[in-house]
DNA sequence: GTTAATACCTGTTCGC
DNA sequence: TGCGAACAGGTATTAA
């Protein structure tokens, strides 16, 4: 599912199709995504160009030389493809970018949890979407140990509903939040307010390298993430634990099987003997 | 005010 | 083999 490491990599993606072309047609494909287009969607796009591609927690941003950013969420199944002029296509491609020069970005999202957006570039902070997300997880001056255990010091969910809340940190789902608790060894049924001190330290330092190494092994081979027909979206990585249930836990001097257990309506996947 | 449950979607996987 | 149920999950909305 695209979190923030595959929203990243689709940015990077995207970045060379895009940046400095202008949209010479931005054509939906149906009224709406999860929730229906803004008005004149593709009249206030066609004829701008893109300055700038930029993300926020699972948020793409795209600069114009208009008031207006273009705000798009993947959801949980939306990705964009890339081709030349007039290339097939697909089913469930619902919003179709002509570039000038001729190439083409198609955005396919067949569960449509995605959405886009369009908002004024000076008011961009107080987009509802944008205005509650919490701080951005590999920005060390605004994520950190003492940051995350102020923000968890009240909340008496179990700590993995708490990671996934995005006003507690933004841009974490359920894999990596899975992820990150492995590697910092806490239980995932451990209540958000009893990490505090060295154990925050751990938690917000293993947030960081989760998603750091997820982005490097995206960033790292971004080409092969780029398929054939120009598809780019999420990928597969090696985890620890996440759909991992029943093997042996990654730690050789542990060897216990992996758990899973629903957790506010999602599986979360842990091993109980390094998880405390 | 906070937390939990449900809705939204459809392709894929699982079990009978 | 075939079919229906369950599942995947980010965010909004509704309920508790």
């Amino acid at each position: 599912m695209p979190e923030l490491p595959e929203v990243e990599t689709v940015r990077r993606g995207l970045m060379p199709a895009m940046q400095g072309k202008r949209l010479d047609a931005v054509i939906p494909r149906r009224p709406d995504l999860r929730f229906p287009l803004p008005d004149g969607f593709g009249q206030r796009l066609t004829g701008r160009t893109v300055v700038d591609i930029r993300r926020r927690a699972k948020f793409l941003m795209i600069d114009l030389d208009s008031p207006d950013v273009l705000i798009a969420h993947l959801g949980m199944s939306g990705s964009f493809r890339l081709g030349a002029a007039a290339f097939p296509e697909e089913k469930h491609d619902h919003v179709i970018f002509k570039m000038s020069g001729g190439g083409e970005v198609h955005y396919n999202d067949p569960r449509r949890f995605g959405f886009m957006d369009l908002w004024p570039a000076a008011d961009l902070a107080a987009h509802p979407m944008l205005a509650r997300l919490g701080p951005e997880p590999l920005d060390d001056d605004a994520f950190s140990g003492p940051v995350l255990a102020a923000r968890l010091k009240d909340k008496k969910t179990p700590i993995k509903a708490a990671l996934l809340d995005q006003g507690v940190v933004a841009g974490v789902g359920n894999i990596y939040a899975c992820e990150a608790l492995y590697r910092a060894g806490i239980s995932p049924k451990r209540l958000a307010h009893t990490v505090q001190g060295a154990r925050a330290d751990k938690l917000a330092a293993a947030v960081k390298a989760v998603l750091k190494d997820a982005i490097a092994s995206g960033g790292s081979s971004l080409r092969d993430h780029i398929r054939p027909d120009g598809e780019l979206g999420y990928f597969q990585h090696s985890f620890d634990v996440y759909g991992r249930t029943g093997e042996a836990c990654a730690n050789a001097a542990c060897g216990a099987p992996i758990l899973q257990i629903p957790q506010a309506g999602r599986s979360t996947f842990y091993c109980s003997r390094c998880q405390r």
